[in-house]
DNA sequence: TTAGCTGCAAAACGTTTGCTTCCCG
DNA sequence: CGGGAAGCAAACGTTTTGCAGCTAA
């Protein structure tokens, strides 16, 4: 992780399309035709789907899942470490991969849009608050809301989630 | 906000049970009973209680509040700027009042409990990240996820919550 | 062969809401 | 008095689950 303030959305993206898979059998899952679509999907992103969006693609490749076992496959790779989970308001789950770095969020509150950078002065500073209160770190996140700055003119209007501060996949 | 990181959990607590009763008050909200004993509730929370458990400590002191009036009345606390919702985790919206200054949270994975601290250090870095990316920042979340270091000795097992990686207040 | 996965539909969960009655200002 | 608040229960949207049948290993 370099100090650097980094962006890297769609930019480095996923090439490898099989990605998942293969960490799904290095963990010793079994796989299915229906966890191999999903994997694959997976593999494809480069944003944070939620488990509707997850099911939508995955039907778009091959009609025979059902959302259930998309949640059930979700889930199973969470635990497995493959997936994170994140909640970034909207009441809805969004997942990602583990495999490209740890890494942190700044929300777009206009447009809801999810930007991720990594920040190594940041990583450390973490520790050492942890280490400081007598903890050892096993995790940490930090979540920036921010507003585009001054440059651009005015911003269009948001529709409103169903509750909370959401956005949308 | 000061540098150093200092933990102030049950220490400082609330000393004024009607501090949020004035501040709804301020904010020219209508006083009815059981927005007073919410009030109330909150005022004396040291903690960061979901719905559940303010509504039973609301009960405790006045049979005559119904879960559904917590949940507009956090709501409605929550618009205005007079309460926080946090999601650590668990599935249920947690509570917290905004006028004990920013901080941060260091969960305990083994207990679940949330230590607060605040960093000026953390604070000027988020903002100076936001900054590099181009945004102005309008808000952020600090969350460490951390186990007590070496010098106890075992510490006793957890339960495990329904589901995703929650705690209890 | 069989442990374990899938689909379906129903249930569970936290949360919101429609409606009527009640109360604060 | 009038507008907003409370209580109840029903509705919501997301996620989980029981069960019967199917499939990878």
């Amino acid at each position: 992780m370099d100090t650097r303030t980094d962006t890297h959305q769609p930019a480095d993206a996923k090439p490898d399309p099989m990605r998942i898979e293969r960490l799904c059998i290095e963990r010793g899952l079994k796989m299915t035709g229906q966890r191999r679509l999903i994997a694959r999907v997976l593999s494809e992103a480069v944003d944070h789907p939620d488990v509707e969006e997850l099911y939508r693609r995955a039907l778009a490749l091959d009609s025979r899942v059902s959302i259930a076992t998309v949640y059930r496959t979700v889930r199973l790779l969470e635990e497995k470490g493959i997936l994170e989970r994140h909640d970034f308001g909207g009441g809805r789950a969004r997942y990602e991969a583990t495999d490209h770095g740890h890494h942190y969020h700044l929300i777009d509150i206009e447009t809801g849009k999810v930007i991720e950078f990594s920040d190594a002065q940041h990583e450390a500073l973490a520790e050492a608050i942890a280490a400081r209160l007598g903890f050892r770190l096993v995790g940490h996140r930090l979540e920036l809301f921010g507003r585009r700055a001054a440059p651009e003119a005015a911003t269009p209007p948001r529709r409103a989630p169903k509750r909370r501060s959401g956005e949308g996949a």
